[in-house]
RNA sequence: GGGGCUGUAGCUCAGUGGGAGAGCGCUUGACUCACAUUCAAGAGGCCGCAGGUUCGAAACCCGCCAGCCCCA
């Protein structure tokens, strides 16, 4: 083994290793564990966030494995509508084409070469992770099975009447060229103006002047709309406006979505333009006049505008009001437009004819499901943000003007009718005419919200449904609650009437250093696959795991990568002593054989099992790792190790103890590590055991040991080591270490342990001896550790040391006293905590007795 | 406007009502036979501010200040 640990040549190696490990069982014997894996996009490359979201999934699900779970993580991904054919389309773009240019089949088949190259990068990206999935099970969301489950429920959705079809306000992305939900759309605030234009009266009374940031959409207007208890203008409602410009007529209404704080009060009404003025435009039955097409340009409607670019007409037409005297002012506003999720481009809302799913009734389940505990969040508090979504929900557009994806299952025939159908149909039912499927496809996040169970072979009664469905945790990002999370979530209480998943373990983002996103436009990201060449897998885990507390970003440091490195090069070396000072097989450990380091030890690696194991039952998955980490850094390597290297110089009795326990608590932690460190510890175990790790057994606490004698010996150590450094005498200078006692409690018994830790050259234990005054000393809960070297010894140095001990000591009193003189404090607190009072108010009153013997002492010998 | 998060050591962040923690950085010393990717010793904190609940608050509640996110 080399020194350094160099996952580079390990790796690949067990990589190899685990292929074909983590099929799941068809016919699983026991309780089963499964997650499906949030699929990534086929767009492009795994960023750190699929690292973070399949670190932490593959903890979960390795543990659970070890804990003897049937599990099954099923890996797959997602065709992702507009981002891929964006995608193709710009690279198309490079050779001069368009889709057009190719034609919808054409055009599908190069979508299908690009979703196989990058899912073949994908795939090799997340094995390089080294997660444990079952690739025997992967899945895509536009594979026959998922499309299958996609038409299922489009049909049945159909049947219910909660998917329909209708003119309605939509968010259309004049770049992309189709239509976009509510959840696609991106707020951005900025700065932009608000005009206000005068709006005559037809009967030449006077005028209204209205307020708008989207001055060009009045060739669209056809009301103009004031709030009912609005004084200003309520003798104005029922009148009628003469449109500057057009001069068309429109009506004044009265409506009390309108704000009379805002502006001037009074509003212009664009339905054609406008989701608000949509839904008022339906209250009123105002017409719906559009000016804006699917480009972004005025149509015939805009007049002398017509053919120009929404923004264009913009200023033209603000010029042309100003040249008319009809623009009052000009202030700079703040607002917030929306742009398309995908492209930036800003979104047009526009009237069209689109499918929806009604959302209300489905909604009202998915509340009740979480609400009843059925789905648990971890942590709790996305609960809230779940929740006031759904009750605020409003009907999900999901037709897309787009080739890449599932087809929409209508046909509609000539003689008006449609037809919704699992199955093609060949003619028109009714007049028997020929047929044209709707040219649309589905929202992409409409199969991924079947993912759970079309995975699993839904609508079919397959085995896996049966025996995974439904999964155990759901791992995914907060970002995608909306998305993903909420409609999983109501398509399964839909048509399975169970929640996909008990718990949805919501993770937060990755951050570069200074703490923001990591974006391509930025050019922050950091590839996880660089990271890993250079330091491992293992790093780039543990690195990723304990950034983080739940539900919180995590800024990604490199600073942290090197710490986490360091770490698996301790456990390296750490495994290759234990390895260089073992010889042929090991005994099992002997309870009653354990010298004092090992029951130590052992009581030490019973509290990081259990410590551990209750982490990952709560999901604290960064506190887990924190907790080995701890216990084989500071514990196992800091003192065990260093105490073991004297047993392995004992007798062959002492010498074959020490063998076994370190052999037991290295194996042990490395299983404690194997779901976060997986590679490292499969390697360092096949030195040690037969078989993987993967699939041993999860360690299990056995007992009590009792570790208080080692305890003694590490006060003691310190105290040498606190005086040597106080001293300024080399770490090689061996230095005597007397320690002063009532009684010999079994003390002498530790000496061979101290001189070795301590690098000490004699412990001596005096009993109700007398203390030199010249010595430097510390003071213990059961005795006094002098080291009495007269050559390098301040006695003022060492007196003004112990008056500052004394000072310290006293407050410590102080405070305690004062507590356990309060009553509340005694009638009131648990018994237990009122024990660890007392106690340590003795411990402190000793210490101080003590100090105070001893300057008392010094005092005496040297009148200082 | 609505919903939510964060504020703890120089930096990045854990902290689960009962003696303020980690990593990095800093200071001092050491290549001690697993590891200098190491070891040892140390310095460094009104736990954002102000109230409240409690015998007891960094933690729970209310308000404020500062920063951030999501939704409309």
């Amino acid at each position: 083994m080399s020194t350094a640990y160099s996952p580079a040549e390990i790796e690949p190696r067990i990589r190899k290793y685990w292929q074909g490990k983590f099929v799941a069982p068809d016919s699983p014997p026991g309780e089963t564990f499964s997650i499906v894996m949030p699929p990534p996009n086929v767009t492009g490359a795994l960023h750190m966030g699929h690292a973070l979201d399949s670190a932490l999934q593959d903890v979960l699900v390795r543990w659970k494995r070890m804990q003897g779970y049937a599990s099954l993580w099923l890996p797959g991904t997602d065709h992702a509508g507009i981002a891929t054919q964006i995608k193709v389309e710009e690279k198309l773009r490079e050779e001069g084409l368009s889709r057009h240019d190719l034609g919808r089949e054409e055009f599908i088949s190069r979508v299908w070469k690009w979703k196989d190259k990058y899912h073949a990068r994908i795939v090799a990206q997340l094995e390089e992770m080294g997660i444990s999935c079952d690739w025997s099970r992967e899945r895509f969301t536009l594979d026959e099975g998922c499309s299958r489950a996609v038409r299922e429920v489009f049909v049945r959705l159909y049947e219910k009447g909660l998917i329909y079809q209708g003119e309605y306000i939509v968010n259309w992305c004049p770049r992309c060229q189709t239509a976009l939900s509510d959840i696609e759309v991106e707020h951005e605030e900025a700065e932009s103006s608000l005009w206000h234009i005068k709006y005559p009266l037809a009967d030449g009374s006077g005028h209204v002047v209205v307020a708008t940031t989207r001055p060009e959409t009045m060739l669209g207007d056809t009301a103009v709309a004031v709030h009912s208890g609005d004084s200003r203008y309520s003798q104005l409602v029922g009148k009628e406006i003469r449109l500057p410009l057009t001069g068309r007529l429109v009506p004044i209404i009265a409506d009390d979505f309108v704000d009379p704080e805002f502006g001037t009060g009074a509003v212009k009404v664009t339905p054609a333009h406008d989701p608000n003025d949509f839904e008022m435009g339906l209250r009123h039955q105002l017409p719906q006049l559009t000016v804006i097409d699917t480009e972004g340009r005025m149509t015939a409607e805009a007049g002398k505008y017509a053919g120009m670019d929404r923004y264009q007409c913009r200023k033209a037409l603000v010029a042309d009001l100003a040249a008319q005297g009809a623009l009052v002012k000009t202030e700079t506003h703040v607002n917030a437009t929306g742009h398309c999720q995908r492209c930036a481009t800003v979104v047009e809302p526009l009237v069209s004819k689109q499918w929806f799913v009604k959302m209300k009734p489905l909604a009202q389940p998915a509340i009740e499901a979480v609400r009843q505990g059925d789905v648990q969040f971890v942590p709790r508090r996305f609960e809230r943000i779940y929740f006031n979504w759904l009750e605020n929900i409003r009907d999900w557009c999901i037709s897309r003007q787009l080739w890449w994806g599932h087809r929409i299952p209508a046909w509609y025939c000539q003689c008006g009718e449609t037809i919704v159908a699992r199955e093609d149909p060949l003619c028109c039912p009714k007049c028997g005419g020929k047929l044209v499927q709707d040219p649309d496809v589905l929202d992409t996040w409409f199969s991924s919200a079947l993912w759970p169970f079309s995975t699993m072979g839904w609508p079919g009664d397959g085995e896996d449904f049966r025996h995974y469905f439904p999964t155990s945790v759901l791992v995914t990002g907060y970002d995608i609650i909306f998305f993903w999370v909420a409609r999983m979530i109501f398509t399964s209480l839909e048509f399975t009437g169970q929640a996909p998943f008990k718990d949805a373990y919501i993770h937060g983002l990755v951050r570069d250093e200074q703490g923001r996103k990591m974006s391509k436009s930025l050019g922050n990201g950091i590839d996880p696959l660089d990271i890993i060449k250079e330091y491992g897998a293992d790093t780039l885990r543990f690195t990723l795991l304990t950034g983080a507390a739940p539900g919180n970003d995590i800024r990604f440091q490199l600073d942290k990568v090197d710490a986490s490195r360091n770490f698996a090069n301790k456990i390296w070396n750490a495994a290759r002593f234990v390895l260089m000072n073992l010889e042929g097989d090991t005994e099992p450990v002997k309870k009653q054989e354990l010298d004092i380091p090992s029951r130590w030890i052992l009581e030490k690696f019973n509290i990081a099992v259990a410590g551990v194991t209750t982490n990952l039952e709560k999901y604290e998955l960064g506190e887990a790792a924190r907790t080995i980490y701890d216990f084989l850094w500071n514990e196992f390597c800091d003192w065990y190790i260093e105490a073991a290297k004297l047993g392995l110089a004992g007798d062959s009795g002492q010498r074959a103890m020490t063998q076994a326990v370190l052999k037991k608590v290295l194996t042990g932690s490395l299983q404690l590590l194997h779901p976060i460190m997986p590679f490292i510890t499969e390697e360092i175990w096949q030195q040690l055991e037969t078989g993987s790790i993967a699939l041993s057994s999860w360690p299990k606490t056995d007992g009590a040991y009792n570790g208080s004698q080692f305890e003694t010996v590490m006060e003691l150590v310190w105290a040498v080591r606190n005086i040597r450094s106080e001293l300024n005498l080399s770490p090689g200078k061996k230095i005597p270490a007397w320690l002063y006692v009532d009684a010999d409690k079994g003390y002498s018994e530790l000496s061979a342990l101290v001189c070795h830790l301590a690098r000490a050259s004699e412990f001596k234990v005096m009993v109700q001896e007398t203390k030199p005054t010249e010595a430097v000393g510390r003071t213990l809960g059961f005795g006094e550790l002098l080291v009495p070297l007269k050559e390098v010894i301040d006695i003022k140095q060492e007196m003004q040391r112990l008056e500052k001990e004394r000072a310290r000591l006293d407050k410590e009193v102080e405070r305690i006293e004062k507590k356990l003189a309060n009553s509340g404090f005694i009638s009131k607190a648990p018994q237990a905590v009122i024990d660890t009072e007392r106690e340590k108010l003795l411990d402190y009153q000793g210490k101080r007795e003590q100090v105070l013997e001893r300057l008392a002492q010094m005092k005496r010998a040297g009148s200082y």
